[in-house]
DNA sequence: GATGAATGAGTATTCATTCAT
DNA sequence: TATGAATGAATACTCATTCAT
């Protein structure tokens, strides 16, 4: 069992060895341009190597995101769990996991996104899959249980938390891309880390004001969603 | 002098009919999984010939944002040169606007996004780029002129408009590809209809008030975009 | 009748044309390089068009090759018919001419050995081939003769004139060749200009003493080749 | 390290059966209608193989010159260092090395006087293209060294030996490719082989006498080449 | 005759994946 | 386990040629 466990352990480190290699390699050259062999080069192991800890390229890459998606849960748990906090200073809590996560590893954020929206997603296998699917919707609970609490503790009005939290999820994912947008066009002004705050504020600002919101949303069915829909 | 304008018609109905084929097989496929015998087929032409409206495969596939950006630029221009509208009824325009690019072609504004956040970007004619390049500054300046009259109209607060241009599209960004992940994850339950309405509510609510915007931001840098930072 | 024959002398012109046209193409690129369009657009005429005069491009670039083996001959029957020359003043005046044929245009004499030493020869049409074997026979059997008259006006001693004459032309199309190689290794220095002169004289000074040949080539059978191999 | 050369002679091997599959399938169709494919075929590999030995379709060919030039090397070193050789006898043992670098194997011989005189060179990896420059150029200096031996031991008259070493090459270029043209004219008789002796005869003869050349050569500027050009 | 838009067969090259060692 | 040589399917792109106008 020792021996046994070991050998798991070892066949993790290896895992993240090629991980890693291969964070490098596509942040570098993109998806399509990086090859099995570069990567392979990266880690230092040969190419049939990868094949013996990750099904495909597919998978490897996949497996990138997976990894992000498990720093953003215990970040979340953290400030779930953490006593002692009112909803207020729960979100700003939220608000420093978010922003950690992508400071975490800002190019893996950004193949999260850029995973999520593109064709390979359809081809893992199906045990990554549900992983990635798993992992997206407890991150997606987390925050909202965190808008819940807020709702709950009078913060703000009567909104449907799970919708704030996919509105603020979608927020945040958009300002990564357009971020990663301004790189290409080379107007780097660091965009993100300059307007998560602010952006955050605005978001929390809008939100906390619902009879105001209601009055101005009375024109359009949208404010169906307040209070109405179940929170999940 | 007519023939030569009937044949540049002709021609460009053409590279809207490959145009219209491509878009129909890269939603279906994804980038990578079309083929250009896949898009010829479509089209009812030879491979051949759309290399003769294409450079090649990227410069067709970025054809489709072109496409996009010029309807979102038209409507953009129709909002800002509509007489009499007060500041608040611009902003109610916007989202619609907003609305009706998306609705015009849902799948291409996805491939827009996905086009900015990859490596094809890099790999166009110089031209091609300039083009999408200038449509995208275009289409945000427009954006940051709504918002500036919506600031001198004492709409809102003191905020740098062009901040608040960026955000706003980037939030929309992130909806749109919260959109496709739900339809990857097959919980297609139309985020994007039902909650552009209620985001959009929540982020004018916000920067409405920048009293208490600054009140909130207060210990954070952040508060510094506020009104210091020059509005171009 | 004159009708038939105007329209006659205006196809030829037009040939004429294509054919200047696509030796500047073909000597500029090269015959892989080269297409028919870069040719169309040479002679300002449409791909089409071509092919109304010339059945492919094989056929085009054999064309060339017909174009030079023309002058060839014309200028061997000068030389041949010329009267009151003596087998001396015949073979200074065989000099001349083979100076003149390179002069006339270079790069085609170039593709002709080229031509000759490829694949395309074996695609022509049999008529074009036909020709193209006549003409280079001809001119063989010109040279063939102006060596004839050497070695009957007791110029030379016994080779046999066919042979020589074949000496003679492939150590001339050698020179042509190693010419070409030099401007492509860079080393430019007018090699066949400067050496055609001095080759011609050793050759001439070789062949002029039979007896002293007969003497070193005793030990090898090619000794046969004097005087015995019948003359056609 | 045994390993390492093992897997070095490996290699060697495997390039060496490319090579002779390459040279059969180039020999029958020409470069151009020779396929990949069907070298790969032929060398009983997959396509996919050939790349890792060879960058390209154009280095392969070319890397079937480099063998004959390293033959022609070899020999012609052979007869340079060969001990006791007067001149008279180290010619004959150029024009035996000379025919031994024909028989070794015709058709690439033939494919080297096509390659240099094709756009192909000029595609070459620097390294390849060095290397055929190197051993040409090489090769002339062991052709000249055995010109200026004989030139300097009172064999011949005054030439200059880079000169004779350049004619004696491109006169045996010529006589090669004139066999191959004799081939497609499917006039085969072996020509090369029956006057190699004669011309070298005629060609030693002429040289041995240059005050009787420089009589003949006295109305033209050719005879500037005799004795007055550096011999390097 | 002349055009030139459309064709579509043809191919070099890549690279994820396998498997004998 | 690890290797890395070999595989071979897959595909973007070219260009000689055709034919409706």
């Amino acid at each position: 069992m020792g021996i046994q466990e070991r050998k798991e352990r070892e066949r993790e480190r290896r895992r993240q060895q090629i991980i890693v290699a291969a964070k490098r390699v596509f942040s570098e050259k993109g998806f399509n341009r990086a090859t099995m062999e570069d990567i392979a080069q990266e880690a230092e192991l040969s190419p049939g190597t990868l094949y013996l800890y990750f099904k495909n390229k597919d998978e490897l890459y996949a497996s990138l995101s997976l990894r992000i998606l498990q720093y953003l849960n215990i970040r979340l748990n953290h400030v779930i769990k953490e006593e002692g906090l009112d909803p207020a200073e729960q979100m700003k809590a939220l608000r420093e996991a978010i922003y950690d996560v992508y400071q975490f590893d800002p190019p893996i954020l950004i193949n999260l996104f850029h995973l999520q929206s593109s064709e390979t997603l359809k081809n893992l296998s199906p045990d990554l899959f549900k992983d990635i699917q798993n992992l997206s919707r407890r991150s997606l609970e987390g925050i909202t249980a965190l808008f819940r609490n807020g709702i709950e503790g009078g913060l703000f009005g009567a909104f449907n938390p799970k919708m704030l939290a996919e509105l603020f999820w979608s927020m945040f994912s958009g300002m990564v891309l357009w971020e990663e947008n301004k790189r290409i066009f080379e107007e780097n002004n660091d965009f993100l880390k300059n307007t998560l705050d602010i952006a955050f504020d605005i978001f929390l600002m809008g939100i906390r004001r619902p009879e105001k919101n209601a009055a101005l949303s009375a024109d359009h069915p949208a404010g169906s969603t307040v209070d109405t829909v179940p929170s999940d």
